[in-house]
DNA sequence: GTTAGCACTCAACTCGATGGAGTGCTAATA
DNA sequence: TATTAGCACTCCATCGAGTTGAGTGCTAAC
């Protein structure tokens, strides 16, 4: 027994009719809503081949059916196409803020939120190896020294360091340059035995400085190392009864607030550029088996990759979160795209 | 009618109790309960004096009685006193962790919502008036400039500004002189039209250059003016039955997730450095007039303030809460005292 | 002033009855 | 052969009645 047109048509009537309601349908239902012009009775025959092919479920019998995990997939994969409209407010918004890749990736997560009324994720770009790309030293006073590390892709990062000696003007140059000179280029894994015994010969008297500047800038590279995840309307689940119970509820919101746990989530098919649907058990998260998760990769540069993604119940409006996903991941590549032009 | 010593052992077991429990008390519990000897008649009496003096009330007719806000605020005016114990491996895993202010604080939070299993706020530190310490322009590459901004407190700043032209190592060195020249020392309200006038002045030619620096000056300074707020434990609030209810929670992740309102609570009081208590309506959070709050202020230098708080229900345990808050406050002090050393 | 006793109240729980939505099956129909 | 009408059946949700138990307030006695 195969789907033919009409089960087809059955199926994806039911899910509608649950995503809208969220209530288990019935065949009689279905037969009012849709254009088949089919009884209850004969809707109930195709609702059990259905069944028995593990497109829906019942709750319990003598209930109407819901879809189940592989009905939600079919339906994701077949009936869904895109829509590119509303969200324009989205683009204002985020111009407005497209300055700092923090707030503006906070920002992005928080409308992602309002407009879909899902937990959203957003994750800051992943670099597969992060080169210095300039070095500045800088007293600030006669006690610190500003070390501003700016990494590839213009990933600014301070360390502040204590000064066991004052440093004079000329010393602080000279490190300049030995430190430009040695490590531009260069990443972690770069930065080895032979590179630090030429920095520190060349650096004459300040090889102890050298030390703990070295020191600082590994921790700048490595401190990126666990990608930031900015989270938003994680409320917005106990929204959903059949997520607001409270074990259920718990668990994920705790699961969100530590976020740890999110970064496998995100991390899988990064080959893939599309938009990604997980359904139920699809996810590897285990406290989101009740959800589904749809997620989108955008493009900072080549080869620089973030995620954006929603966590919402498996009852999901599935063609707009796609649509405005879709939107978002275009608007963003776009900021990208002009902030390096 | 006072308060006798009597009436006040039979609040404060009740008000034991009901912490303990999160159930109504009934005379008869206190009856057995306390070493007063008093027949749970005699209790019901007392009772019935403490619900008319507003220290207790009834959830409904024949049931045990509650601590009102009034008897919770008795409670812990008189009858709390510290207690410095346990907690010690706070001060370890702070210790290792205090590289850097933001994950410092974040780590607080953290560690006192595992300790307390309430959730926790805690909030950066505040300055009256930010100041200009140093600025430093430096040319990343040909079409971008790096403005690193040094505020007071060695808040580091940095902003990106895409070039019209190039400029020449001269020009970027003039700037950085007049830059540092005029602006050190200075706050977002002492850098005026005449300061300005006089910049462009010196600047020459880089006038449009300048326009677009002091616009990112602007924005680092005042960036700053929403403190941060750090929080975590959010989902501890649902282990309470009394605020996990549908609603009430709701609201309160809202809350505790956007931060925002929460800044009223948190200034309140600032010139106090104790520990404060906030007992339901006493919060000015409307979404939080059935939780307690409890702040504490630490001190990161003369005149600079940070707060850390929790948020639980009202049934609260106010000793452990108001003990660990004191050590983690004085813990705090001494990180930041040492630090500066 | 304290206590024993008793009537009263109220939330929480149990239990059964009822109704409605929905199914599965069978027999009739096109 | 595919579709449909009809019917018996199942199960959940809801409602109301009855019960229980904890707790109170009052009164009279100690």
């Amino acid at each position: 027994m195969e789907l033919d047109e009409r089960k087809l048509k059955i199926l994806q009537a039911i899910i509608k009719n649950y995503l809208e309601t969220g209530e288990p349908v019935g065949s009689r239902t279905i037969s009012k809503f849709t254009d088949l012009n089919l009884s209850s009775a004969t809707i109930r025959n195709e609702m059990s081949d259905l069944e028995e092919l593990g497109y829906i479920v019942q709750p319990h019998t003598s209930a109407g059916r819901i879809p189940s995990d592989k009905g939600y997939r079919l339906y994701v994969d077949t009936m869904m196409q895109s829509r590119m409209q509303e969200v324009e407010q989205m683009w204002d918004a985020l111009n407005d803020k497209a300055d700092k890749m923090e707030s503006l990736l906070q920002q992005v997560a928080k409308l992602l939120a309002v407009n879909t009324n899902y937990a959203t994720l957003v994750t800051g770009p992943q670099y597969r190896s992060r080169k210095v790309k300039f070095i500045q030293l800088t007293d600030v006073d006669e006690t610190q020294l500003l070390a501003v590390i700016v990494l590839e892709g213009n990933i600014v990062k301070n360390k502040m360091l204590p000064l066991a000696a004052e440093l004079s003007k000329e010393d602080i140059l000279k490190l300049n340059i030995v430190l430009n000179t040695y490590l531009t280029g260069l990443d972690m894994s770069e930065i080895n035995l032979s590179v630090i015994a030429k920095l520190k010969e060349q650096a004459g008297g300040l090889g102890n400085v050298i030390s703990e500047l070295l020191d600082a800038i590994a921790q700048a590279i490595s401190e990126e190392e666990d990608i930031p995840i900015y989270t938003s309307g994680a409320t917005n689940i106990l929204k959903y009864p059949e997520l607001s119970d409270h074990h259920v509820a718990s668990d994920l919101l705790y699961e969100l607030e530590e976020k740890k746990s999110l970064t496998g989530l995100l991390n899988e098919n990064t080959e893939e550029h599309g938009i990604q649907v997980y359904i139920g058990q699809e996810t590897s998260v285990a406290s989101m088996k009740d959800c589904s998760v749809v997620t989108a990769t955008y493009e900072i540069e080549e080869g620089i990759y973030g995620r954006i993604g929603i966590v919402g119940p498996k009852r999901m409006d599935y063609e707009k979160v796609v649509g405005t996903l879709q939107t978002l991941k275009t608007q963003l590549d776009d900021i990208f795209k002009k902030n390096k032009e």
